[in-house]
RNA sequence: GCGGGUGUGGUGAAAUUGGUAGACACGCUAGACUUAGGAUCUAGUGCUUAACCGCGUGAAGGUUCGAGUCCUUUCACCCGCACCA
């Protein structure tokens, strides 16, 4: 006898602490069956908790996890946190509380949080980026690409000892590798270097680095912050402004596998904005430098370009080049000196964010200096401008405003030449450039009739055979900087000693462990807080390195740890690696497309390169679930107060938006929040709450649609009876900052954990970004209390025996196994709760109590509601847990039909049915729809033109 | 501007190779039962119509016996990048 009702907290807590007992999703490295790896991005634990939309993706690995547990597979599935982060740092400094304290407790509230749902994590397995025993393997790695250098002859990194050897044998001029510039020298040169020198040297070749650049340096924040954390020339955290500032820092030479990295991607099956997001910001371009000799130069130098389009090169009328390219300053003539000079400076001192607001204003001078092109042998002349990027290329280009807009606009503000070179029909290139690369050449001596294609490869040809330049291969993608100026994130193991040069600790001096200081203040010259720590900083053997890792560090491996998580000799043992490999299934944002995704790719390759790992890619098939949005509400504020008092008003009062403050409001005040068919509002409960939560509008009035609240008294128009507040409802994210976070738990207690997995796949695929409606969520849960029914009568007994099996419920049970293992596969986890609800329905009609039949529709069920399948299973007898139950076979048998109910359609519209044997012939079908009086209705007593029989699915005549 | 994606009932959505558009749910309507509930069950529900007919997948063309699905043009929204030569 057990309960007569679904009771789901009853059966949701007791799984969960059986489960937990009985380690059940505890996984071995060693295994006969095939390992299957399925990973979630972990998550970083903020103090605002979980809310629905985090576990959406979870949800999604988990059924796949468990799916392919029942398959046959030893499934890896683990859950940790990346835990370093600005958030705890934030606080930290706000209120002195460490930040290793506020991480534990925000982890423990996400432990229950992701407990509460059921999933089937192998928590032995838990990993942490804060933890010394975790982050030893992060600076190991760290100590790798210190150590390394990136061969381009061999195509891989490899070990700077080698490099060392091959300077002291023949210097560095037979040396191809990825990184600075370095002059040529010869073994003897270098056996006279002295130590600095050399380190020197070496720093152009090592995949960690420092160098001196202009890094974005946020004033308010303290810290340096990545290209990616700055948005619109603001920090991403906080908005604040971003300058550039010159700074020595650390990077990690990520350009040194860009073609790799653009490469890999044809091999991995991601979705495709995710790789073209990568293909963009790798950004390659292929092309030719060309060296245009300054006219008159006392150094006789030549000013380098970089131009995918060497077929327009008869076009080039002008050269431009970026304010911060080195010679700026030799080339500005003594006469252009005021204007070119003026306008150099005044480009420097712009503000990104200027620059940027400002794309579309062509600004720019003449310095006075030409070129003699190297073709015509014609002086061009040479501008500056910032529309050239000194990071991009060699900082200057030939300018063709015939065919390039850019160029084009430039040539109409300063009255240039505009020469076309490529042959266009349709239009005026002194009006518009003709950017395409399509046409023929015309102006270009030997080019001239060729197609652009063929044009760029002699163009190139010509170059390379005159030597004025050469072919060439550019990468928008730059350097990674590596050093962040805060206290909460991984040491860096480096120490420089006096003469400033750095070396590695040794392998035992591992972890390099974080010190307790005393405040978290960034100390405003840009070095950590660690900097302060002066009996840490300063060690007998030099100065510590004071910046930490990236938050990006901890996770561009982590994957790897779970494979093997307590290693104390390596970051995971060969054998594991060599069972698990690849992450075979990966779920996470895509927000993360250019940064974790892309550092990861990269130091998979690397680790392969150093044979650490037998693979280079480290996720073999990835998912974006789509982001879970929130209503966002918010009332209208006057922005003149009326007698002194704050007014809102209801949304529909309002005639002019510009002349209200849109004031958020906590979702809980809300009347029919979240149904999209009423409008939702606040009532005089609602106002009195919202007065509470914001004292600072105690006094303020209502205007209401239906009369005024004054003080708490509700003044009605007519004969209200209660006030009607009406409130703007927008879709947007779900976070603290609105007020309107949906918690799980909640979720999860009201109606339990299966419904909410079920609920959130059932909301649509997973891809898609979708807006948080509770509504509908009834549904799902009618649905588990019906799949309870068909197993649990009133009285509470389990109804299922061993009477034979009902043809059609066989039919139901297979076509529910052909559909969801079909689904599942590639993640059509929406349609598969569809067809459960179908599954459920049709048993319920055909009043199935086959015990075999309905125990394997629990299995197929599990991994999508595990609580309840697992209770009913064990209401049938069994002891083993249904996770470990084997996935049902579909057999085709149990859905063979022998007639099919044709739709008979004329002129492609559906007419009628007709119930005919699939047994028949094409001719007989034909012969038997025609003599139907519906058809011969239809027909009117002609002949059809046509008829089109497809056996098996539809008739189709033609009149 | 460039790249990627999405447009289907009142709502979330389904339709996997071109073959009955709207499965499955929510909501709504009517009814049954009743311990009166936010429970359960039954029927209906794209638009239009008394019914038949007709119309219907953002819009306009096209291919086809047949188009949500393929092709061309176009509009709207979302995401990413943004002077990358």
């Amino acid at each position: 006898m057990s309960e007569a009702h679904y009771n789901h907290r009853f059966i949701e807590h007791k799984w969960q602490q059986n489960w937990r007992e009985r380690k059940l999703y505890r996984v071995d490295n060693q295994s006969s069956k095939p390992g299957y790896y399925v990973l979630d991005m972990f998550p970083y634990p903020s103090g605002a908790g979980l809310h629905v939309g985090h576990p959406l993706g979870y949800i999604a690995s988990d059924i796949v996890s468990r799916y392919k547990r029942q398959n046959g597979f030893n499934v890896l599935h683990p859950m940790g946190y990346d835990a370093f982060g600005l958030p705890a740092e934030q606080y930290a400094i706000q209120t002195g509380k460490h930040p290793a304290e506020t991480t534990a407790e925000n982890i423990a509230r996400y432990r229950s949080q992701l407990d509460r749902i059921g999933f089937s994590f192998d928590w032995s397995r838990e990993v942490r980026t804060c933890e010394p025993d975790y982050y030893k393997w992060t600076q190991w790695i760290f100590k790798q690409l210190f150590n390394h250098w990136y061969n381009i002859k061999s195509n891989r990194a490899e070990h700077i000892d080698n490099l060392v050897a091959i300077f002291e044998n023949e210097g560095n001029i037979n040396v191809a590798h990825a990184g600075g510039e370095v002059d040529d020298f010869i073994a003897e040169e270098w056996l006279h270097y002295n130590k600095r020198q050399k380190e020197d040297i070496l720093q152009h070749y090592r995949l960690a680095f420092i160098h001196e650049t202009t890094v974005n340096w946020c004033e308010e924040l303290g810290t340096v912050l990545a290209n990616e954390e700055v948005k619109d020339g603001l920090s991403e955290r906080g908005g604040y402004p971003v300058i550039k500032k010159p700074m020595t820092q650390w990077f990690l030479r990520i350009t040194a596998y860009a073609q790799r990295l653009l490469d890999g991607l044809d091999a991995i099956d991601w979705s495709d904005s995710i790789k073209e997001i990568q293909r963009n910001w790798i950004g390659r371009s292929e092309g030719a430098t060309v060296n245009f000799p300054i006219h008159n130069d006392t150094a006789g130098r030549s000013l380098e370009i970089f131009t995918t389009r060497p077929d327009t090169i008869f076009g080039a009328t002008f050269m431009v080049i970026a304010p911060e390219h080195e010679w700026t300053a030799d080339l500005i003539h003594a006469d252009q000196a005021d204007e070119a000079s003026a306008y150099v400076e005044w480009a420097k001192n712009r503000s990104e964010r200027e620059r940027m607001s400002e794309v579309k204003n062509v600004t720019g001078a003449f310095t006075g200096s030409y070129c003699t092109h190297p073709f015509t042998g014609k002086q061009v002349p040479i501008y500056v401008a910032d529309y050239v990027l000194g990071g991009y290329g060699t900082g200057a280009i030939m300018a063709v405003p015939a065919h390039d807009s850019r160029d084009h606009s430039f040539a109409k503000k300063f009255n240039l030449d505009i020469i076309q070179v490529i042959e266009n029909d349709e239009a005026d290139v002194q009006e518009a450039s003709f950017d395409a690369k399509t046409g023929k050449c015309i102006n270009s001596d030997f080019l001239n009739g060729l197609d652009v294609t063929i044009a760029i490869k002699e163009a190139i040809a010509f170059i390379d055979d005159k030597k004025l330049g050469k072919a060439q291969v550019n990468f928008k993608l730059r350097d990674a900087g590596f050093g962040r100026q805060r206290y909460w994130g991984e040491p860096i193991p480096v120490i420089f000693d006096d003469d400033n040069i750095p070396s590695l600790l040794g392998d035992n001096d591992l972890p390099l462990t974080l010190p307790t200081v005393d405040s978290y203040k960034p100390t405003g010259s840009g070095a950590s807080p660690l900097a302060a720590i002066d009996d840490w900083v300063n060690t007998p053997q030099g100065r510590r390195e004071t910046d930490t890792m990236p938050g990006w560090a901890g996770s561009s491996w982590y994957f790897l740890r779970y494979m093997d998580p307590n290693n104390d000799q390596i970051i995971a043992s060969n054998d594991a690696i060599k069972y698990w490999g690849q992450v075979d299934f990966y779920v996470g944002g895509a927000e993360h497309a250019t940064g974790h995704l892309l550092y990861s790719r990269f130091w998979t390759k690397f680790l392969s390169d150093i044979n650490v790992l037998p693979f280079d890619e480290p996720f073999k098939k990835l998912v974006n679930q789509g982001m879970i949005q929130g209503i966002v509400e918010s009332i209208y504020l006057r922005k003149e107060k009326i007698d002194g008092k704050s007014h809102f008003v209801s949304s529909g009062l309002v005639d002019n938006p510009a002349d209200f403050t849109q004031i958020p409001v906590h979702v809980d005040f809300v009347t029919d929040y979240k149904k999209t068919d009423t409008p939702s509002f606040l009532n005089i409960d609602g106002i009195r709450q919202f007065k509470e939560w914001r004292p600072e509008y105690s006094d303020a009035v209502f205007e209401c649609s239906n009369g005024k609240v004054i003080d708490g008294i509700f003044e009605a128009d007519g004969d209200a009876i209660e006030p009607i507040c009406y409130t703007k409802s927008e879709i947007g994210k779900m976070s603290k900052r609105w007020f309107n976070v949906v918690n799980p738990d909640d979720i999860c207690e009201e109606y339990g954990a299966d419904t909410l997995r079920l609920y959130e796949m059932f909301l649509g695929p997973l891809e898609d970004a979708k807006p948080w409606n509770i509504s509908g969520i009834d549904g799902v849960y009618r649905f588990l209390k019906k799949t309870w029914k068909l197993f649990v009568d009133k009285e509470g007994n389990y109804i299922p025996n061993a009477n034979p099996a009902d043809k059609k419920s066989l039919k139901t049970l297979h076509a529910t196994i052909k559909k969801v293992s079909e689904d599942v596969q590639r993640i059509s986890l929406n349609t598969c709760v569809s067809t459960f609800m179908i599954a459920v329905n049709e048993f319920t009609d055909q009043k199935c109590q086959n015990k075999e039949i309905l125990d394997q529709f629990l299995i197929v069920l599990s991994p999508f509601a595990p609580h309840i399948a697992e209770e009913l299973w064990e209401m049938g007898g069994r002891e083993e847990s249904i996770a470990l139950a084997t996935w049902p076979s579909f057999d085709e048998k149990h859905l063979v039909e022998d007639s099919k109910n044709y739709p008979i359609s004329i002129n492609g519209k559906t007419r009628t049915n007709i119930e005919l044997s699939l047994s028949l012939s094409k001719d007989e079908i034909e012969a038997a729809v025609l003599q139907d009086a519906e058809v011969q209705k239809w027909l009117d007593g002609k002949q059809p033109k046509k008829v089109i029989v497809v056996p098996g699915r539809i008739v189709n005549l033609v009149v």
